[in-house]
DNA sequence: CACTTGACCTGTCCGC
DNA sequence: TGCGGACAGGTCAAGT
């Protein structure tokens, strides 16, 4: 569920929380979550200061002063969640939720030297978090892959075109959704952004036309910016830095709007399984191209 | 190689 | 009320 503008809204939140903060203590309850040896913990992470907070993808980076990164993946369920005094006291709206930490959910626990912690919370265990030199970060197999970020000032309509030209043959939703064609997109901006181009999620990427492809690229980048503008897209257990919720949900397209009017025309909003997922779509404003 | 499906997990919701 | 099963959806491995 954290998605390109979820994660970004984490990243930009523990750049206001833990810059400079020191690690002194690590507690990993699931090997899954964080599978460096005690000794690399040791060695590199506790001791060293938080540098900066990054994003790549959905990859969230935190550059270390041991030229060590910790680099965590949110998967599904993950959040990254801090507690300082900022953000957890009687009477504060995120009390409730921070309050309560660690909960069942709580993988990892960071400690720092002022006593605050990031807890790394994760119902599913699907997500991890992995420590490695600040180096090789970059040279993962899986990074090295990922397509461009689509919010660049240098991701133009000719790119997004190249990126998609060896996805002929499947669906437009499949390739989108695809992190080595586009870096980013899950599966709420994909319907959001289907649904502004007025294109079919089951389109094959070869019969899209000039002027859908051009607004296809366009309504990707608006989607993702309007919903960090919103603070992220919370539609099960998706909390920022500060255990925010976001509401970009609140002015979604279709993303789990089936049954409910389009906004656009009103025919109800229907809900389908494209490249495995399920898929919201106005059959009205998105109509299913014929062939 | 391109594309699809299944596995990884846990919690929630729906129908009987 | 309890219980089985479908579903949620990011990514990689395995299968077609």
């Amino acid at each position: 569920m954290p998605e390109l503008p979820e994660v970004e809204t984490v990243v930009r939140g523990l750049n206001g929380l833990i810059i400079d903060k020191k690690v002194v203590t690590v507690k990993c309850d699931n090997p899954k979550s964080f599978p460096n040896d005690q000794s690399q913990i040791d060695n590199f992470l506790i001791g060293a200061k938080v540098r900066r907070a990054k994003r790549r993808a959905k990859l969230i980076i935190i550059d270390l002063s041991t030229d060590y990164s910790l680099v965590v993946h949110l998967k599904m369920t993950g959040q990254l969640v801090y507690k300082g005094e900022q953000n957890w006291g009687a009477g504060h709206p995120n009390d409730s939720l921070i309050g309560q930490l660690p909960d069942k959910s709580t993988r990892v626990i960071i400690e720092f030297a002022d006593q605050t912690k990031l807890y790394f919370n994760d119902q599913r265990k699907f997500g991890w978090m992995k420590l490695l030199p600040t180096v090789e970060v970059a040279e993962l197999a899986f990074v090295k892959k990922l397509g461009p970020e689509p919010l660049a000032d240098d991701f133009s309509l000719v790119v997004f075109k190249k990126r998609l030209a060896r996805k002929q043959r499947s669906n437009i939703k499949a390739a989108i959704l695809d992190q080595t064609v586009l870096a980013g997109i899950g599966n709420i901006y994909a319907d959001e952004s289907l649904f502004l181009a007025g294109v079919h999620p089951r389109t094959l990427v070869g019969e899209l036309t000039d002027q859908q492809l051009k607004k296809l690229h366009q309504t990707i980048r608006q989607v993702l910016q309007k919903s960090i503008d919103l603070g992220g897209s919370s539609s099960r257990n998706y909390v920022d830095a500060t255990g925010a919720k976001g509401n970009y949900l609140n002015w979604a397209f279709v993303y789990k709007r089936d049954q409910q009017p389009c906004r656009q025309c009103q025919t109800p909003i229907e809900k389908i399984r494209v490249a495995g997922r399920g898929t919201h779509f106005c059959p009205i404003c998105q109509p299913e191209s014929r062939s």
